[in-house]
DNA sequence: TAGATTGTTAATCGATTAACAATC
DNA sequence: TAGATTGTTAATCGATTAACAATC
């Protein structure tokens, strides 16, 4: 078990981080200086140990009987996160979702900028949404050249995803958030990250099932917070 | 360990059927009678045993040699998720993100249907977005009367979450989609459901990291698809 | 029959939870 | 000092993976 092992969190952990660090800036606004995980438990409904666990991920130590200081947990939770200086993003696709997360303010927040969106669609390009020049997809790998991209936002059409993907890797890009329900083929080297409703969908839907069933029949095992 | 525990699956197994689902009715479309977890495994990049174990959860049985029938498979998905019949939905608060929800086309075969839509503002409140009236939201109560709703989705500004939530579960809605970064209070009785866009980013990004890491320092040990 | 595929049982692995020691 | 809180080590739990038997 080599010191390497310290800098593998679990996906679990990461995907809590975000809503430490959203409290913690709240926390921060309002002047405190010091969060105790017993806090931090209850406004989030995570329970304390849950939460120790993830800050220690985060390198993050505290002081017993005091807590942890909000200045340098926010800190820990942005470096580990990588998001303390903000990434570039090509926004691809500005359909329905695409106009959406051009719109959404959040993201500067979350160490990510959308510096420009891409359309094949000619009445499309040209216009500007939300404060975002609308260029043709074909400019996209001269574009990429002269600015820094480090992130790619595929919205386009499921259709059209793994030939954005595509030119998207070719332009040097190393990571794509992955609006579209299609599955893409990158190289080793590109992280591609899936965002699927119909995930989220699927939980709620099985979720309300069970629930349903429980109330029909009280004799069903209640499912634990682990569960679902 | 009671046969009710054959219901309960796990949380990753729920994530992946929308996946399978896709899957099978782009082969039924394309006329295929039966498919192998080989063959599911090599399209969805997911290791054949996973997809065998996935299966078997939604009480789907194939024939050695045969593989599953695409159409008892889709018809054993969709029970399971509870996707046969579409549940009713109102959407809360048609800014960016709600306008792009109320024009995605995919939620019908997601089994969720868009009845209408709610907002505050006078502006919005008597027009058409993506063919769904606008309604005030004073107007929510009568109309789930009338209507038998199952969930509501929230794509209102985080400050307004709360309250918006406490008018579904008044009017009687069993499940809520959450997408804003609010942590909602609600009953026992009621499933929430967070769809939160800055988890996703999380994990993008410290994959990024870990991938830059590798990069320069070969020796790290490289992510599994299990970690991250 | 042979072999591809399903389905089950056991082993491994990792994440959660519990217990408790350390500390200010 | 007493006690709240951190941080660590061990135990439990659940999900993934492996091995293999069953079957058409």
């Amino acid at each position: 078990m080599s010191d390497n092992r310290l800098h593998i969190a679990n996906l679990p952990t990461i995907q809590r981080l975000p809503a430490y660090l959203r409290e913690l800036r709240t926390l921060r606004a309002r002047g405190e200086e010091f969060v105790s995980t017993t806090y931090l438990s209850e406004r989030l409904q995570i329970i304390p140990i849950v939460v120790r666990k993830d800050l220690t991920v985060t390198g993050a130590v505290g002081k017993p009987r005091i807590g942890f200081s909000v200045a340098e947990l926010i800190t820990s939770i942005e470096s580990f996160l990588g998001w303390q200086q903000a990434k570039q993003a090509f926004l691809l696709g500005v359909g329905h979702l695409g106009t959406a997360l051009l719109g959404y303010g959040g993201f500067i927040q979350n160490g990510l900028t959308i510096v420009t969106a891409f359309d094949t669609n000619p009445t499309k390009t040209g216009t500007t949404v939300h404060g975002k020049t609308v260029h043709a997809l074909h400019q996209l790998p001269e574009m990429a050249k002269e600015l820094s991209i480090d992130v790619g936002i595929l919205t386009v059409p499921a259709t059209a995803a793994q030939e954005s993907a595509n030119i998207l890797v070719r332009a040097g890009i190393r990571g794509i958030w992955n609006f579209t329900s299609a599955k893409l083929d990158v190289p080793e080297t590109v992280v591609c990250q899936d965002q699927d409703l119909s995930e989220g969908l699927a939980v709620l839907t099985t979720r309300l099932r069970r629930n349903a069933e429980e109330a029909t029949d009280p004799s069903a095992p209640a499912a634990t917070a682990n569960e679902l």
